[in-house]
DNA sequence: CTTTGGCACTCAAAGAGAAGGAGTGCTAAG
DNA sequence: CTTAGCACTCCTTCTCTTTGAGTGCCAAAG
């Protein structure tokens, strides 16, 4: 899989898929030499076109129709002749702009971030909603509604709230209940929930623990109330971009991806798989590993609060997609929203 | 307007619409008179079907095909021809079932309404979150994340919880914000927002809260906390269903669905419609009065908590829908979701 | 050895009839 | 009032042809 192209194949491939981007249609040898600033026949173009469908970077529909780029095409183009360029200021403002008049509700943020990939890159976007183990412990505050309902109100570091309603077996006093919220705040702030979840283990199996009944009534309280339910939730806006998009015109393709939106699971488990990466990462078609997708490709950069990665967050479009353009807007939204995480709510 | 339809013609109407309802092509005389309980020749149908034609209940696409209905047709189908049968028990279990493994938050119930509604109606579900100024103040919590940033979490009698940080100019002390707290909840406990917000003006307005300080930071916070920024949100599950009727094959009419429903406002003001009405309301095409739905039907009933409407939930689909089977469906599913809000968090 | 013009070949897309058929309106008879 | 008969309309479907973009290959030029 070494790239052993010469420099003028190279050339002539990044010009057949731009131009392949730009106009959804198969390239033509002619096409190419008018357009593109190349400076061969249409003859000489077409050897270099047979050698490059050889290697498997391009197909051609049929014998009398142009070319056009494979996955392996794409991928090539990304990873080794594509060059991103730097964003313009104009356009960063652009962004930028979209966020200051908002407040500082994360989750409102996270929507107006899938919001505006979607409507620069003009495709759809997607954030991940960080996952509460990723989090750091900020504040724990339980309300209770009635005797044996208490409702827990869960803060983390970047300013995620979440609640959850916890029954209880006995019916606890204001004032044990505040002894409890102090003793929790008090232990548990600066951990991740990670972190946290170990520690009520450890701590739950210890002596002292079955004799502080106190105690065990915070730990039950709070692993109850940090239980993770979402399990990766995200945020897609911009759905009906899918439908400007000549190679979904297939109304059954089309049904099978929207769905697949719907049901989320699939782009959960995509976006998490940028967790790790540093920078920006491209999944082009069959590596998605669904075959409703496979048609699709995504563009996603992590994102990251006080301490290490939150979740990730991107662009879902067909294969044919200007790389060029949507890598740049993916990775400086990224570390906007990064920034915005880190400097609100201290 | 008035209904002045033969029995016979009100019959031969019925089957059509039903008939088209079924396969969504224009319905001819013959298919009726073989199909349909009509013991009537096709020339006798041809006539009624004119005389229909002739007052807006049908239209003929072209010369050599059948009639489909027109939007007066629906209206009258749906007004005055359609006697909606009562559910039977088994579908009614299916439904209930739905909810049963749920845990008790309340926005988890009302999407999981939105999709069970979907997927039991094969059209798109609908369901509004209620309104912050419909539903009744139960408990008010600050928590104080920095020295001036304040959390505010507040819960309504029928489980919503919201949250809000708030900046404040001056550094509250943790007594000084419990006291505001007990203060509150004393104060507000089973008022209505909208009486909340009112007590509020009045109470500024008065000459002791010049004097009493702590007094008007509570009303301060309070009100700040109280602002309903929602302004009406929308759960919609089930988009992808829209991709199935034949109807909207056009890609550029579905384009312009799929784009209004992802703007959300103007379900938003249809679902309001149904707030103020008792039982299932019907709205028709053009009645939404959105061009871009002028294809589109909702079918929509009020849900309500302990005390009066919450909000609405629905379907919407082609003009097009099988109405007799869907309407008991949103009826039932209205009513389900007021028991549960009504027995839940007490 | 590479590049290029020429040329025959392929094949999808678009257009033009032609045939088929479902459905209608009208009329006249039951 | 109902119904059978019939001419008429016009959409749909099919086939056939034409068109043209693009290819591959070959031989000549650089």
């Amino acid at each position: 899989m070494a790239a052993k192209l010469t420099d003028r194949s190279q050339k002539i491939l990044e010009a057949i898929i731009e131009e392949y981007i730009a106009t959804a249609q198969p390239v033509g040898s002619k096409a190419l030499t008018q357009n593109q600033g190349i400076k061969l026949s249409p003859a000489s173009v077409r050897n270099v076109m047979a050698e490059l469908e050889e290697l498997g970077y391009l197909v051609s529909p049929h014998t009398s129709a142009g070319r056009i780029p494979t996955e392996k095409g794409y991928r090539f183009y990304v990873d080794t002749i594509l060059c991103v360029s730097e964003m313009d200021s104009r356009q960063k403002d652009r962004i930028e702009l979209q966020y200051r008049q908002q407040g500082l509700q994360m989750t409102d943020m996270l929507r107006e971030a899938s919001r505006t990939l979607s409507s620069i890159s003009h495709y759809t976007g997607l954030v991940m909603i960080p996952r509460l183990k990723a989090t750091i412990f900020r504040h724990i505050e339980f309300v209770k509604l009635s005797p044996r309902l208490i409702l827990a109100v869960f803060v983390t570091q970047s300013g995620l709230v979440q609640n959850k309603l916890v029954e209880v077996d006995e019916d606890l006093s204001p004032r044990e209940l505040e002894k409890i919220t102090n003793y929790l705040n008090q232990t548990m702030t600066g951990l991740s929930i990670q972190d946290v979840r170990t520690l009520i283990i450890t701590e739950m199996a210890q002596e002292k623990a079955l004799y502080d009944q106190l105690m065990r009534r915070a730990f039950t309280l709070s692993s109850a109330a940090l239980v993770d339910e979402s399990n990766g939730d995200v945020i897609i806006e911009g759905t009906s971009r899918f439908l400007e998009q000549p190679e979904f015109s297939d109304l059954d393709c089309m049904k099978r991806i929207v769905q697949t939106f719907e049901q989320k699971s699939a782009l959960v488990e995509l976006l998490d798989r940028g967790l790790e990466t540093k920078g920006v990462q491209v999944i082009i078609g069959s590596e998605t590993e669904h075959t409703e997708l496979s048609d699709c490709s995504l563009i996603t950069a992590a994102y990251s609060g006080k301490r290490g990665t939150l979740g990730t967050l991107g662009v879902i479009g067909p294969n044919r997609m200007p790389y060029a353009t949507i890598i740049p807007i993916v990775d400086y939204t990224a570390s906007l929203i990064s920034r915005l995480l880190d400097t609100d709510n201290d």
